[in-house]
DNA sequence: ATGTTC
């Protein structure tokens, strides 16, 4: 067994070529022991800041079981890292934290097929990646045509996808194809303050800012074809990625609740080594509040890639003049990546309920799980996973050995580099230019957000995914690659 | 991520 010395004055145990411990002897306080998922190519990048001092504080959760973990696409962010999975047993005051959700509630990806090859859009593309352009907005702050009054927002918190469907934003089999059909149960609108009912009134179909983008991509490589096929992927067609969430609602549904939690101290005796880890039991009344409000962020997300699905086939239909249901644009799939679920686990023989905080991981449910839709009964979920916008993204699916992380998996490449810093490296770089000349069109609502989101500051998602694979978290479907990008 | 320092 090999032992690393790193940077934050710990000890990483290899476990196997995949699986690095942090021993609950590492901290004072550690309920249960960290595990790091990565390799030895890998660490070196994840030991440059501080995140694996964020997965030993996780360990000192109230009520945590099993292990602390992480995902090979972890970087350090607000109280748990970006790739963290932890676990609490409800019945135990097992605690929810609003920082192992994060700000951007119910951040996630939707994929959408299309019967297009590359040769049919070719042609067409600079003219549908400038109408989508139109069609959705972007950028900071950006506001959609959708305005919601408190009585309808409370039915978006409630409704999720269904909301955005029954209002003629979709189609009806759309709902069976995301997590959760689009709306997870527990929303309370009563609990969403109302400032974020505020800001949440007019973003509804809005892509944000950030990481977040829309991307038409092309499939470039497929690894299990019967999978694929089932999936609705084949080499060469076109599909069609977004990346949003909650936008401002969400994040001030954290604001909230982290203030909240702050403000009443100690009142049920947690001790947490971080401030920015604070979190309440999840039977408390504070921890029920949150989460209805976090719940009705999250099925507010979900009503936002769905009306972004609607304005992306309203833009297909435009530019190739027929309707949608012709040009196969269904959805194969919608995944939530930032999030807190209630779910069932045997954990040494016992069946408990625990509340599972994935936080930039991905839900990857193996074949045969009952909450997959029956389409995907034998191929297992489709994990979606963006990378960077100058190489590829992924779709895995789901396999049995997830069972160890709770069924999670990455969620996309990690930063390597801060926003900062990818600004300053890349001062004066014309980032649409460079992607251009590789065939690949951008689109932004900011310039300077393609220079934080330039490709260098990732990992390559490539590493990550095969690290999951090779862990047995989820395995490989496809490999597609960007050929028009909008950015916020 | 974010009306990017209420």
């Amino acid at each position: 067994m090999g032992i690393l010395k790193f940077m934050f004055n710990g000890k990483l145990e290899k476990l196997d070529d995949y699986r690095w411990l942090i021993p609950k002897s590492y901290m004072e306080g550690m309920r249960v022991n960290g595990i790091i998922y990565a390799d030895e190519k890998l660490l070196p990048s994840i030991l440059k800041d501080n995140a694996p001092i964020q997965v030993a504080n996780s360990a000192h959760l109230q009520g945590i079981v099993c292990q602390a973990m992480a995902m090979p696409d972890i970087h350090w962010g607000y109280g748990l890292p970006i790739g963290g999975v932890v676990a609490t047993d409800i019945e135990k005051n097992g605690v929810i934290t609003p920082g192992g959700v994060g700000y951007d509630i119910n951040c996630g990806v939707r994929l959408i097929a299309t019967n297009l090859m590359y040769k049919d859009i070719a042609k067409k593309i600079k003219n549908l990646i400038d109408v989508l352009f139109s069609f959705v907005p972007s950028g900071v702050g950006s506001n959609g045509k959708i305005k919601v009054d408190s009585k309808e927002s409370a039915r978006v918190f409630i409704e999720g996808a269904k909301w955005a469907v029954n209002k003629g934003y979709g189609w009806d089999s759309d709902l069976i194809f995301a997590e959760e059909n689009g709306a997870m149960k527990g929303a309370d609108p009563s609990k969403v303050s109302s400032r974020a009912y505020e800001r949440g009134q007019d973003q509804i179909g809005t892509l944000g800012s950030g990481n977040h983008f829309l991307e038409i991509q092309t499939v470039e490589e497929i690894f299990n074809e019967d999978t694929a096929r089932i999936f609705g992927l084949q080499k060469d067609g076109v599909v069609i990625m977004i990346h949003t969430g909650s936008r401002g609602l969400g994040h001030q549904v954290c604001t909230d609740y982290v203030e909240k939690m702050v403000k009443i101290g100690d009142k049920y005796g947690i001790k947490i080594p971080d401030r920015q880890l604070v979190g309440v039991p999840v039977k408390s009344q504070e921890g029920v509040d949150y989460i209805g409000a976090m719940s009705s962020s999250a099925n507010y997300a979900w009503a936002n890639r769905q009306v972004i699905t609607h304005l992306v086939r309203r833009a297909f239909e435009q530019v190739f003049e027929t309707r949608a249901e012709n040009l196969g644009m269904r959805l194969i799939y919608d995944v939530a990546h930032n999030i807190a679920k209630f779910e069932k686990y045997n954990i040494s023989g016992e069946e408990k309920l625990l509340c599972v905080h994935r936080k930039g991981a991905t839900r990857s449910l193996a074949p045969g799980h009952k909450e997959l839709p029956q389409l995907y009964q034998k191929t297992g979920q489709p994990v979606i996973i963006p990378g960077d916008m100058g190489r590829c993204s992924y779709v895995l699916r789901g396999e049995e050995k997830a069972v160890e992380t709770f069924y999670s998996t990455c969620h996309g490449a990690g930063r390597v580099m801060s926003r900062n810093e990818a600004l300053n490296v890349t001062r004066g770089r014309a980032i649409d230019k460079e992607l251009a000349e590789q065939g690949i069109i951008a689109r932004c609502a900011e310039r300077a957000t393609l220079r934080e989101e330039a490709p260098m500051a990732y990992k390559n998602v490539t590493d990550i995914v095969n690290i999951v694979e090779k862990a047995g978290l989820s395995s490989k479907v496809a490999k597609m690659k960007p050929i028009a990008v909008i950015k916020g």
